[in-house]
DNA sequence: CGTTTGCTTGAAGTAGGTCAATGTGAGTGG
DNA sequence: CCACTCACATTGACCTACTTCAAGCAAACG
């Protein structure tokens, strides 16, 4: 039991519904292999068949796309407990690569695992499928960020963002947190340039949004960042009234 | 059986799967009743406590959120044989607001129905997952698109996602299509505004890349734009070998 | 200890925004 | 059938948020 109550996932899938044995069986079966990163090693490359998913134990990663000039966008980022590449079971193809951010540690399940999980455990299919949606929610949010706001509020909005979803298996967290993305990294999450985000990033120091020290952010008035970006937290406030109940 | 034929649901669902009998009734049941909308009329509004989602009968729709200084970004479209509000079973609350492009047909239907596919059909179950994610994939093809393309570019894939989403259900559409949508409209899907959307699109004309006789469009050089945008189809491709086999 | 990677800062350029005027077709009431 | 309105498209002049380019610096790293 030991083992199960340390992964991530069944950590960070507890905070929203209680998972009885068969499901806790069934996520356990996610974890079973381990697979180390380092830093900026590809995970797997757009284009390319794979049948792997996997879960994160240790460490961030991203996804992104290149296009044919060099430009880049960073399309989301992935923290213990996420898992990466269920994009990629609608597809023939990966639709995106997938790189570390820094040393890594993953678990590679392949995509039947979820097949006994669709059949088997309904509850935790609705649970699967509300994730689903609510990262289209996250998504649109971001849309609504990329489409209509200052390179201000955009990066006010990704520290909002980040905070929340640490915060989901971090409870003890207040208000400071490890960043350890790249100034350009940012720029190609939120659609700007490394220059000006290092502008903006001192900007908000100088405003006294925030602090930072070395790879480290503090949000000094969050709350006045979420008035300022409209930001509404998805981490919380799940609904998961309808779901199936409990396998016995 | 005409009626379960004449439903652009099921037939947009049969484009990618078989779909057995008990598949097709808990289909039918999401479309026993309908609604009338009026153009610009809203469906739900953000905030707001809703169980309904709703199948398109006919008609476009369209999903927003509005900053408080009145900025407005679209989240996204609706077709016929789409349905409203998936993302809405993911909370408490509307995400967004929705409201018809032109006049609308609706079928709505409460949440508890998907809890009954999700018990009682795990290939639709799979199906309905798959078609999440990929909506996550395209997402982020529009991501890109606004993270880090130009007001030309941006255009031209929106086109190409339209045209692409129009040929799922018709097959014969050959390069011209009619889009309702206004200026201000397709600005506030891309994050550009009204004034230089026009001016693009004259650009685009006067490249010779499309021709418009009022709300029709007609995209002349659809390879080149295709190009241009590094669009892929994400409406063709999908992989769904890996679904559980069909019920008796 | 040289090299690389990332952050900062400034100067100059540009894609796209803002403002404002004009045109135009679709509805609507008389 | 006409006059009026209204929503939408177009166009031009001007503006600015962000980019590009370039240089200097600090920290990490082999």
């Amino acid at each position: 039991m030991s083992d199960v109550t340390k992964s991530c996932l069944v950590q960070k899938l507890s905070t929203y519904i209680s998972l009885d044995s068969v499901s806790q069986r069934h996520l356990a079966r996610l974890e079973e292999k381990e697979q180390m990163l380092d830093k900026a090693e590809i995970v797997n490359t757009i284009g390319t068949t794979t049948d792997a998913l996997y879960v994160v134990k240790t460490g961030w990663l991203y996804a992104y796309a290149d296009l044919a000039d060099g430009r880049r966008q960073i399309l989301r980022l992935y923290h213990p407990g996420d898992v990466i590449g269920f994009p990629d079971i609608a597809f023939h193809h990966a639709t995106a690569t997938v790189r570390a951010v820094e040393a890594t540690c993953l678990c590679p399940f392949p995509k039947t695992h979820l097949d006994s999980i669709f059949r088997e455990s309904p509850r935790l299919t609705a649970l699967l499928f509300t994730l689903a949606v609510r990262d289209q929610v996250i998504f649109m949010d971001l849309m609504k960020a990329m489409g209509r706001m200052s390179a201000r509020e955009r990066i006010g909005y990704l520290l909002l963002d980040l905070i929340s979803r640490l915060r989901i298996t971090n409870t003890t967290m207040t208000d400071t947190f490890r960043l350890p993305l790249s100034q350009t990294e940012i720029g190609d999450m939120l659609g700007l340039t490394n220059v000006y985000v290092s502008k903006t990033f001192r900007q908000l120091e100088q405003d006294e949004y925030l602090e930072r020290d070395g790879i480290k952010v503090r949000l000094l008035r969050e709350g006045d960042l979420i008035e300022m970006t409209d930001f509404y937290n998805r981490y919380v406030d799940m609904d998961v009234s309808w779901f199936p109940g409990q396998a016995g």
